[in-house]
DNA sequence: TCTGGGGTCCTAGGACCC
DNA sequence: TCTGGGGTCCTAGGACCC
């Protein structure tokens, strides 16, 4: 028996900018940026001019001089991208949502109530479109790669659907890089051994793409040609790591600059991770060089981690590993921790001794046990007065040319 | 105004254990 | 003294995604 198309990838067009022009008309038909620096977003009015998503800010001002930079509703943004998750959620509980404005749903259970998923899938984007304003565009197809690969080709704000005996041939006349994990470096790969659409990936002996792209990659990539994607729809999937970073301009790489600036951003990790009683083992950290290459460091604990302190001494001292080994580096530029191996406490935690104790593996003394009643009593006072109320000050974080929190959050997974 | 911030997964070598 | 293979964990780097 044939299997249905029932997956449904939902996307919303061009999200952050469209909302900025649902807020405010004068805004509609033109093009326009959400963000500064960089381009976080950019309506399709501006992408006609080239304009696109990562870019600097000032490149994207030489391609399009009529840009207009907007600031960023970011609670918009949250509000409304909930509200398009929403509307699925109407029609199946089986929904995975990808990120703010993109999500998968499986619609094979509830076609007896809602009509085909072609018809459920219209009908996801005229509520979208008349409850909220915005424009969201929807594949439809057997496997959740195909899907996907379907929701771009109907952009912007449109519906394709991918019948199970069509599915090869509609993808083998697309280009490669449409397909998830192709990015710039394989979409390379792939032109040196003269393969650019997915018909002539799909044609490549297994043997070629692994010895190109590694046994993982090569066959992942042969799979998704011939549309082999067991993936499931998968509804609540738990954070395997919560990280923060920051870019700091050009700053010495001394400990008055990389001390605060790593306090400030263990203070953003830790307090995610006891928030969800989710400490974590490993610690990373990523130090940026003024000329953009970077390093990472890391060190598993024996135990886990989550107080601020504590997760700021061991991320000094894996950042001063790392500049300890790149003595002729006297610039960095950016700055990152993540914590790995997260654990699941119930409740409360203490963070105690579990033996006795070398210094840096086994992270759990009395010292630990003072922080974590500091930490406790900074999370209680930012839970009824807001983040701001106490804390870490980010002296050295160069606010000037940080995002808004409510933009970073924005984009942390749920732990 | 040179290039944000949050993640996931894979590779490869070495340590270590059986 | 010389020899082995498999498995797991750790670390560093990199590609990719939104």
């Amino acid at each position: 028996m044939e299997i249905a198309a029932t997956i449904l990838h939902a996307d919303l067009d061009a999200f952050y900018a469209s909302v900025e022009q649902l807020l405010d008309p004068t805004l509609r038909g033109k093009p326009i940026a959400v963000g500064g620096g960089v381009v976080l977003a950019a309506s399709y009015e501006a992408k006609a001019f080239g304009v696109r998503g990562g870019m600097a800010g000032r490149r994207a001002r030489e391609l399009c001089p009529q840009l207009t930079f907007v600031g960023g509703h970011f609670e918009d943004y949250q509000r409304l991208g909930d509200a398009a998750i929403a509307v699925l959620n109407d029609f199946t509980p089986l929904v995975e949502r990808i990120s703010i404005d993109e999500a998968f749903a499986d619609v094979a259970g509830c076609t007896h109530l809602f009509g085909s998923p072609a018809e459920i899938a219209q009908a996801v984007r005229r509520r979208v479109r008349t409850e909220l304003g915005l424009p969201i565009s929807v594949g439809v197809a057997r496997t959740k790669h195909l899907a996907k690969i379907a929701s771009q080709v109907a952009k912007p704000d449109g519906l394709v659907v991918v019948e199970p005996d069509t599915e090869l041939t509609f993808l083998h006349d697309l280009p490669v890089d449409l397909m998830w994990g192709v990015g710039p470096v394989t979409k390379a790969r792939l032109a040196e051994i003269n393969v650019s659409t997915i018909g002539q990936l799909a044609k490549t002996p297994g043997w070629s793409l692994e010895k190109l792209l590694g046994p993982a990659a090569g066959e992942k990539l042969a799979d998704l040609a011939w549309n082999r994607d067991p993936r499931q729809i998968r509804t609540h999937s738990r954070a395997q790591s919560a990280g923060a970073q920051s870019a700091l301009g050009k700053k010495p790489a001394e400990e008055k600059i990389f001390r605060p600036a790593l306090l400030h951003l263990a203070d953003r990790v830790a307090s995610r991770l006891r928030a969800k009683s989710r400490p974590g083992r490993t610690v990373t950290v990523r130090v940026r060089f003024a000329d953009m290459r970077a390093v990472t460091r890391s060190i598993t604990l024996d135990a886990p981690i989550s107080a601020t302190a504590m997760l700021a001494e061991v991320a000094e001292e894996l950042v001063r590993s790392a500049l300890a080994d790149h003595p002729a580096e006297k610039t960095i530029s950016l700055l990152a921790i993540a914590v790995s191996h997260l654990e699941q406490h119930s409740g409360l935690q203490l963070e105690l001794p579990l033996g006795l104790l070398d210094e840096k593996r086994r992270p759990g003394t009395r010292k630990g046990m003072t922080r974590w009643v500091a930490d406790r009593a900074v999370d209680a006072i930012r839970e009824r007065f807001g983040w701001d109320a106490v804390g870490y000050a980010s002296v050295a974080l160069g606010t000037a040319r940080s995002l808004p929190d409510a933009f970073r959050e924005l984009a942390e997974k749920e732990l």
